[in-house]
DNA sequence: GTCTATACCCTGATAGAC
DNA sequence: GTCTATCAGGGTATAGAC
């Protein structure tokens, strides 16, 4: 049987377990979680790498008690709209992005994990290409609407090159031209 | 001024470090940039790490020469279009196609860097809620076409999220849903 | 010009003392 | 709960053999 400790400066729970989250989740945010390592948050806490062991079992345990949440999250948000008798495609697309939108700091977090790509400067210049590409169908100063569009079009024509890797080349092709061109509004 | 080998073995200009290009470019696809250790390479090669360094000078210029090339293609096939007089959106979008699809290994590769996150198992997971959200627009058996508006939609709000941070919430939300829709092809 | 040997420092991780 | 000591493995640098 435990003592109960005294009451006084209270021994709250795990008072350092809070502290090494909350170190971990700036550092991750800030520069990215490769390029944090245990040492560079032992530091800032002023303790050593194996105190951080006593706390997470690992590495990955740590950085997963960090994502963890949104995981969750977009779980619990799918289950939901996967219970409902009929889907309105409008209101499912509003909640994917009222989601999307709420996570988009975790979400760029993640974006910055390609860190090798973002040393070659891959990342920043597939946002300068996609920049240009929307200019190219929009001009120079496109409305919001016509910026999303455009957006809408291209990731998706990228995505759907990725996503679909057993579909022959031509019938792709088609299909995701034929869908961006919706997203755009102009004749397929 | 140095002296003309003797012909008999052929000292074939830099044969090596085609050899070590082809290892890395194999090891790279299987396991990833990040999991590829310098070691990996050396040992399938039997020569040692330091032999590396003779032809790359960092383990980063070792892996931008295998993407580089990519970089070169988009940025040439972007200026070929910038040059034009003006631009058909389906032709814009179809050579876009073409781009990305030929190039849909290395770019699966760039996916793969997400090691971070593929490690909690982030990675397959959205793929898993892409297809699940693809099954609730159109349910479970999509045509091609369905299922390409379905990627093209859902990763297109997506994408709006993080590509127009400093743009209003509402107005974002109005305009990428919208868009959306149009790729649909349903009343917005 | 091409490579090996050797060493350095940093990382994530473990064992065991306090 | 936190430390010291220690480990194997990573990228990198240099000296020197051929």
């Amino acid at each position: 049987m435990p003592s109960r400790p005294r009451p006084g400066p209270r021994p709250r729970p795990t008072d350092t377990k809070q502290r090494i989250l909350a170190v971990a989740r700036e550092l991750f945010t800030r520069q990215g979680v490769q390029r944090t390592s245990l040492q560079d948050i032992a530091d800032r806490l002023g303790i050593t790498k194996p105190a951080l062991y006593y706390h997470f079992s690992s590495r990955e345990e740590l950085v997963r008690s960090i994502v963890q949440a949104i995981i969750d999250e977009e779980e619990a948000f799918l289950a939901g709209h996967e219970a409902l008798a009929e889907v309105d495609p409008r209101v499912l697309l509003e909640s994917y992005f009222d989601f999307h939108y709420h996570h988009r700091a975790e979400m760029t977090l993640m974006l910055n994990e390609l860190t090798t790509l973002a040393d070659l400067g891959l990342v920043d210049r597939a946002m300068g290409w996609r920049r240009r590409l929307g200019k190219l169908l929009y001009g120079p100063e496109p409305t919001l609407e016509q910026a999303t569009r455009a957006a809408i079009a291209i990731g998706g024509i990228q995505d759907c090159t990725l996503q679909f890797p057993d579909v022959p080349r031509e019938e792709l092709r088609r299909a995701a031209v034929a869908g961006a061109c919706a997203a755009l509004g102009v004749a397929p």
